[in-house]
RNA sequence: GGGCGAUUAGCUCAGCUGGCUAGAGCACCAGCUCGACAAGCUGGGGGUCACAGGUUCAAAUCCUGUAUCGCCCA
């Protein structure tokens, strides 16, 4: 059967059409079976109401270019899909869009306004998961998971509880990121540091008894909540203050100095002012020495009652030019000058964040990083590159505790109860709502906890939630831990590290064994992509322009492992040319293969057979190697080169005159031309799966291939290192020089390429003649010449072009078109290049120490190759001579 | 302040367990309707490998420092 295809690969006739047929057939589902390993990727699950960006087009390219190749290499591959419920970002959209109807959650009401969420959720989350469909994901779609779908959410519960158990969940008045306009407490991961241009005051705080001490700082209106003033105990200049009285500008309250080794003597003045309400430094001076903490702000960052009269109800800009203006005003400011420094941000909105006290519940993290710098310690996670490794423990040994209570109502409700009988202050921990009366007072009525919990709070249980902890499920059993996880460097602390503390918590196993961190895509200009800067490049956009397969290739080849990809819009053709290069390939191939070839009776004998048969071997060994280390990068390329330059470049070039000839021969090249087709296409699956997977299907059709339903569960090639012939190689190599010596001499002297002429060659080297004594043909029918004859030596005929390759000369008959100045040009260039090479190998020859430590292998190539230079210098010479 | 990454052709990037004349894609120049492909084919031009030291027989590659850009942490 004759298999027709198109001049050019038409993505959007193939796609659909293609996925439909994987996800119908059943081929992304992970079917366990006795004794078959498995593989399994938990996706980093995007936010259920957020759009596929470029960043998770290449987070999922390469998790699906994983799957795929396990998949292929017999495994039970089992890409675990789903969503995340993204608490504040998710509540912030949904609020956003209430509000363009005039309605405001508040008048909505808590249990309304999660509805409208769900509802969002519903037909968000269709959204990226079509979207990751249509990338080309081999996700499998039945085990689709959601953050807060019911077993999740009774996985986050139960975790709740232990932690609650062990004593390492505990609630506490602290100092947290407070984002005024989320209204939520933010984990410090949440709260973005940006440098930020400010000023730094300075104010004179009136010493009781005469005199003032000078304090500096970047917030002059948490003045109004200071307690005290810290100087360092070592310093000299204050020694003689602490202890003593100030009286608190613009308040009149007294305040003391005190001695607390955490100041910093270098920054400002020495001296501190201490806001135990609104700064987590400050407030652990106000712990060591008892002092009062005045919380001055509200939740929305106005000033509250806590502060005179006159300022109450400003907002905390506002104010702080109030009490800077007053300062001034009053004589208390000594001076202001510019400084910037690291401001935290909320993560979600962008809002300055406040530092606020307020009861929270923690996360008590010392002990789980212990245990994830144990593991990691012993080797169990692998992180490609290697170099995250220190980072990801850096933060794990400098870890604090972890604010996970969050003032939202989207999210996991904390299951914390409290007796509400009048005086009772107990709070138990439940998965359940407690049916038990009190233990304390007896009492039976329970009011659960208002506050949702972190997002990450149900993240960090991914790995092993989704396939159903608590319960010990087989999937549990079967897929856990993970093999690999895939992400940007971004969510290194916030999910990764996390989720080894969990898993080790709660599995006793880390939750993967390879972390893979690739870069970050930015636009042309090396800035990250973003919504208000409006640089992104959508990745639909690009699938829909170039086809997913070209996205993916491109997005792989870009860039080195775990470096950021500068992206822009024609980039994707390279991928796009591929594509369509593999394609027509393909269409040359099947074009050729009506009556399906028998299997070769034995090994090649040809030149062009045993070498393409010995390139794809290397090629095999290469892809699978770098697939095996995580190396997509190399992979791909690898596969581009192999494709492009010897298959199409030069294989299918010297197979096209034996299809013209019936016979064994013309079998021979058919047969070769479609197992390595077959071969190439395995190989690229997993980078252009829909491509690969259409022309397999005909090839299929075409007889040529067989085995599997489809290509994504073709096997993988196998490697074959008896397959490597270096003779082969190397013949091909000579071969290859020659045709093109043979085509430069052809556009020096404007002769068309496939214009009649003949050749003569001089090959002194035995070897060397024998391969084109041999493989003329070859020469003869890429570099159209007939005849070419070979001889030992030759002089050149009169009128005749020359080229040079190592000691061998090609001499070629123009009859008068020969472009005598361009000719001696090209030999002066080469001539020069030669010397150049010979300078360096003398230098290093004629140095006795290189001869004498060099390993003998390498003095013996510089020898040998100072010998071919000076052969070939002298050939050259001589032509040039013949030429003048 | 600490840490990490980058600096190689006009552009975007490979190469960096030290060893042939430093590669690719795009762009550029010249020539090609050859029955897979003009999204192609062929030939060609183009780089003191950021800079300064050092180690070594030998450095784009290893070490130190400097500069510029970017990221992370405090």
């Amino acid at each position: 059967m004759k298999a027709e295809l198109a001049p050019r690969y038409d993505p959007s006739s193939v796609e659909e059409r293609i996925y439909r047929f994987w996800e119908e057939g059943g081929f992304f589902r992970a079917n366990p079976e006795p004794g078959r390993p498995v593989f399994t990727i938990v996706i980093p699950p995007p936010n259920v109401t957020g759009v596929l960006h470029m960043g998770h087009a290449l987070n999922n390219t390469l998790q699906d270019i994983a799957t795929r190749f396990e998949r292929m290499r017999g495994k039970t591959a089992c890409w675990l899909p789903g969503t995340d419920h993204a608490g504040i970002a998710t509540q912030n959209v949904v609020e956003r869009e209430l509000k363009k109807k005039g309605i405001t959650r508040q008048a909505l009401g808590r249990e309304k306004f999660v509805e409208e969420v769900w509802k969002w959720k519903e037909t968000y989350e269709a959204r990226i998961l079509g979207q990751l469909r249509r990338l080309g994901s081999s996700c499998d779609w039945s085990r689709t998971r959601f953050t807060m779908d019911e077993g999740l959410s009774r996985a986050v519960r139960v975790a709740f509880v232990r932690l609650f158990e062990r004593g390492l969940m505990y609630r506490g008045k602290y100092v947290v990121n407070w984002c005024p306009r989320c209204g939520t407490a933010l984990s410090d991961e949440e709260a973005e540091r940006k440098e930020t241009a400010g000023h730094l005051w300075r104010i004179r705080y009136p010493v009781q008894g005469g005199g003032h001490l000078l304090v500096a700082t970047t917030r002059p209106e948490t003045m109004l909540g200071d307690t005290a003033v810290a100087v360092h105990p070592a310093d000299p200049r204050y020694a003689k203050l602490v202890g003593k009285k100030l009286l608190l500008p613009l308040v009149g309250r007294e305040i003391p100095v005190v001695a607390d080794a955490a100041v910093d003597r270098e920054f400002g003045t020495g001296a501190v002012k201490v806001t135990p309400a609104h700064d987590p430094a400050d407030f652990a001076i106000g712990q060591r020495h008892g002092l009062p903490a005045v919380v001055a702000m509200t939740p929305e960052a106005k000033m509250s009652d806590a502060v005179p009269e006159r300022f109450r109800g400003l907002d905390r800009f506002e104010c702080r030019k109030r009490v800077v203006a007053e300062l001034e005003r009053e004589g208390f400011l000594e001076g202001v000058e510019d400084h910037t420094s690291a401001v935290g941000h909320c993560y979600r909105c962008n809002t300055v964040i406040e530092p606020y006290l307020s009861d929270q519940w923690f996360v008590r993290m010392k002990p789980l990083a212990e245990k994830a710098i144990a593991a990691q310690k012993a080797g169990k996670i692998a992180f490609h590159p290697a170099r995250w490794e220190r980072i990801y423990l850096d933060w794990l040994e400098n870890v604090r505790d972890w604010c996970v209570s969050r003032q939202l109502w989207w999210g996991h409700r904390i299951p914390v109860y409290r007796c509400q009988a009048a005086g009772c202050g107990v709070y138990i921990a439940s998965v359940d709502p407690p049916t038990r009366p009190c233990t304390e007072c007896g009492g039976g009525e329970w009011k659960q906890e208002e506050d949702v919990l972190d997002t990450w709070c149900s993240s960090w249980l991914w790995p092993f939630s989704t396939f159903g902890w608590p319960e010990e499920t087989a999937d549990l059993a079967t897929f856990y831990p993970t093999d690999l996880l895939s992400t940007d460097r971004g969510i290194l602390y916030f999910w990764v590290a996390r989720m080894v503390m969990a898993g080790l918590e709660f599995r006793g196993e880390v939750p993967f064994r390879h972390v893979s961190i690739h870069g970050t895509v930015l636009d042309a200009q090396g800035r990250r992509m973003s919504k208000s800067l409006g640089n992104g490049i959508d990745p639909l956009e690009m699938i829909q322009k170039y086809g997913a397969d070209a996205v993916r290739f491109s997005l792989v080849t870009l860039s080195r492992e775990g470096q950021d990809v500068r992206l822009s819009p024609d980039k994707f053709k390279r991928g796009q040319f591929f594509c369509n290069k593999v394609w027509n390939a393909a269409r040359f191939v099947l074009l050729n293969l009506e009556g399906a070839p028998p299997p070769l009776a034995a090994p090649p004998a040809r030149l062009e057979d045993r070498w393409i048969t010995s390139r794809l071997a290397s090629t095999v060994e290469t892809v699978t190697k770098a697939l095996e280390e995580v190396r997509f990068h190399d992979a791909a390329e690898t596969l581009y080169a192999f494709t492009w330059d010897d298959f199409c470049d030069w294989y299918i070039e010297f197979a096209k005159r034996r299809l013209s000839t019936p016979g064994p021969d013309r079998d021979v090249a058919r047969r070769i031309l479609a197992e390595t087709l077959d071969a190439t296409l395995r190989l690229l699956h997993p980078f252009a799966p829909y491509l690969t997977e259409e022309i397999w299907t005909s090839l299929k059709a075409s007889g040529s291939s067989n085995g599997a339903k489809a290509l994504l569960v073709a096997a993988w090639p196998s490697r074959q290192p008896e397959r490597h012939d270096e003779k082969a190689e190397a013949g091909m190599a000579l071969v290859q020089s020659l045709v093109r010596a043979l085509r430069s001499i052809r556009h020096l002297h404007g002769i068309g390429e496939r214009e009649p002429l003949q050749a003569l060659v001089s090959a002194p080297g035995p070897v060397e003649r024998a391969v084109l004594e041999r493989e003329g043909e070859l020469v003869r029918a890429l570099g159209y010449v007939d005849p070419l004859e070979v001889r030992a030596r030759a002089e050149r005929p009169p009128q005749s072009g020359v080229g040079v390759v190592g000691t061998i000369e090609v001499f070629v008959p123009l009859k008068g078109h020969v472009d005598l100045a361009g000719q001696v040009a090209v030999l002066r260039k080469k001539i020069e290049k030669v010397e150049q090479g010979i300078a360096q190998v003398r230098a290093r020859l004629a140095n006795p120490r290189f001869v004498s430590e060099a390993e003998p292998e390498v003095v013996e190539g510089e020898r040998r190759r100072a010998g071919d230079l000076d052969g070939e210098l002298a050939i050259l010479r001589r032509n040039l001579e013949g030429l003048g």
